[in-house]
RNA sequence: GCGGGUAUCGUCUAUCGGUUAAGACAUCGGUUUGUGGUACCGAGAAGCUGGGUUCGAUUCCCAGUACUCGCCCCA
């Protein structure tokens, strides 16, 4: 009995925190964010203001309306859209069922929910074409990885009711745009048309009698594909399925007379923009919706050799809205991924959005000081000056060591005794020079010595 | 979903089959009571979780988990 204890106790310091960590265990489990989701911190922010902004003034300059969608649908908008027989569904979607039995899903992507909105909400009476920007989280349940989560972040342009290609070309236009603004300068944008439905039918059936046909070379993955989703076997990079498809028929030869007129204009008008493209006959996608163009974005050169970071694509999707109960109404849209814009940035060294930072900073030290302190913050906050403190601490030591930190120009001081005298001494931080100036002229004061920092000293700090 | 690598303070790194688990950066406090940047002193802060081997494991083994790389797929 007492060997146990003691044994139990020999690695006292240990067992003690056994304990404690028993108990912070259990919490750590709860202190954990969902396999693949992240927090976006603070540090990171600024680059995502950055991106939000561009695609904010994007969203201005091309005329789009943001449109937000919720982050649930019921499951059927999404099998319905993009299809069984897709990853994304047959795998990757988030599915519940709610309290009211109904099953809902996480939307794994925006352009289904957009299609429900247009249809819900009776846009089709609006002037065509409907342009619309969206923007939010989306969820997929793959593995993660760098620039891959299962809670990322994506922005869509959508436009409905024109199927004219001079649309696709300003969907890709808009992408263009956004990543050269964004700084990132090598993109490869990849096109494909896969014609219409009616046209891939007859593909399919030609493409599916090559692939059985040499159904023995090719890896296990795709043998199931050639019975549920023969077109992406195309998009395989096995080696073997790529000795297959290499001289298989290619859907652009196949395209009905109208979807061949379609693309063939795209590229002129792409090569008018001078957007630089490479077609790609393999370029599939794995999302049932898309009729004629499909494209993908890639930035070239950041990653290892030959290596390309995917940051988004898209396609044209004339059939969705019909095929979910609305008008006949021709789309076409991309989605970007944010994080991977975000991270490509930074691999980059884009610059990041600077939020403007407080140039005065204000001390207070004793009971009264503390409380006229508040009046006074608020007073220079009405008077357009941002104004940092840190009125959680006493003594003024520190606090100067905290205005120094955040780089202030001026600390304005109240102790008792300006308290009492209704004044308030203005410190410039590069100088050190000071002086004390009544609050009611606080504020002008203040503005005249920001404003001349501002001319003679001012690179301040580096 | 498959395969490889990794897992120590907030961060970066060290050490070790028995230790007060060390350091740097960061944070907070102090160096005579109302004055910052440098300097000095001090404080808090860690072995992912669960099993096994062992007298003893943070260290060795296994599993789980997370991260990471490659694949699948995608954004």
């Amino acid at each position: 009995m007492m060997s146990v204890a003691s044994k139990k106790e020999s690695p006292r310091k240990k067992d003690l925190e056994g304990g404690k960590k028993a108990g912070s265990s259990k919490e750590s489990l709860v202190v954990q964010t969902l396999r693949g989701m992240r927090d976006i911190l603070p540090d990171e922010q600024p680059y995502w203001e950055r991106v939000r902004r561009l695609l904010s003034s994007a969203c201005q300059e091309f005329a789009f309306h943001r449109i937000d969608t919720p982050i649930a649908e019921y499951a059927h908008l999404f099998t319905r859209s993009i299809g069984t027989g897709t990853d994304i569904i047959d795998k990757e979607i988030y599915l519940f069922e709610t309290r009211g039995g109904d099953r809902a899903a996480l939307r794994p992507e925006l352009t289904a929910s957009l299609a429900r909105a247009y249809i819900e909400h009776g846009m089709q009476v609006l002037p065509k074409p409907i342009k619309l920007f969206s923007t939010g989280p989306v969820y997929r349940y793959d593995r993660p990885q760098e620039g891959r989560y299962r809670e990322h972040w994506q922005a869509n342009f959508d436009i409905f009711g024109e199927e004219d290609s001079i649309l696709d070309a300003q969907i890709f236009q808009i992408a263009s745009r956004i990543l050269s603004q964004l700084g990132l300068k090598d993109i490869e944008f990849q096109v494909n048309s896969i014609g219409t439905p009616e046209g891939r039918k007859e593909y399919r059936k030609i493409l599916v009698r090559y692939l059985e046909s040499q159904k023995h070379k090719l890896c296990q993955n795709c043998k199931d594909r050639l019975v549920k989703n023969p077109l992406r076997v195309l998009d395989c990079k096995e080696d073997k399925c790529f000795q297959v498809t290499v001289n298989a028929p290619k859907s652009a030869e196949y395209l009905d007379p109208e979807s061949k007129a379609h693309f063939k204009s795209l590229l002129e008008y792409l090569d008018e923009l001078a957007i630089p493209y490479v077609v790609n006959p393999r370029l599939v996608r794995g999302l049932d919706y898309y009729t004629k163009t499909v494209f993908e974005i890639y930035s070239v050169g950041t990653l290892g050799e030959g290596k390309k970071a995917s940051l988004g694509g898209g396609g044209r999707y004339d059939g969705l809205i019909k095929s979910l109960g609305g008008e006949n109404t021709p789309a076409i849209g991309f989605g970007l991924g944010m994080d991977r814009l975000v991270l490509e940035m930074i691999r980059l060294g884009g610059k990041p959005y600077r939020e403007l930072r407080p140039k005065v900073f204000l001390a207070q030290l004793g009971d009264l000081a503390k409380r006229k302190s508040l009046r006074v913050f608020s007073e220079l906050q009405k008077n357009d000056v941002l104004v940092a403190e840190s009125f959680g601490r006493g003594n003024l030591k520190s606090q100067l060591r905290s205005a120094n930190k955040a780089n202030a120009e001026v600390t304005l001081i109240i102790g008792q005794k300006e308290a009492l005298d209704g004044t308030v001494i203005l410190k410039d931080m590069v100088t050190g020079a000071q002086e004390t100036v009544r609050q009611d002229k606080l504020v002008c004061a203040l503005k005249k010595i920001l404003k001349s920092n501002a001319q003679s000293h001012h690179p301040v700090k580096s």
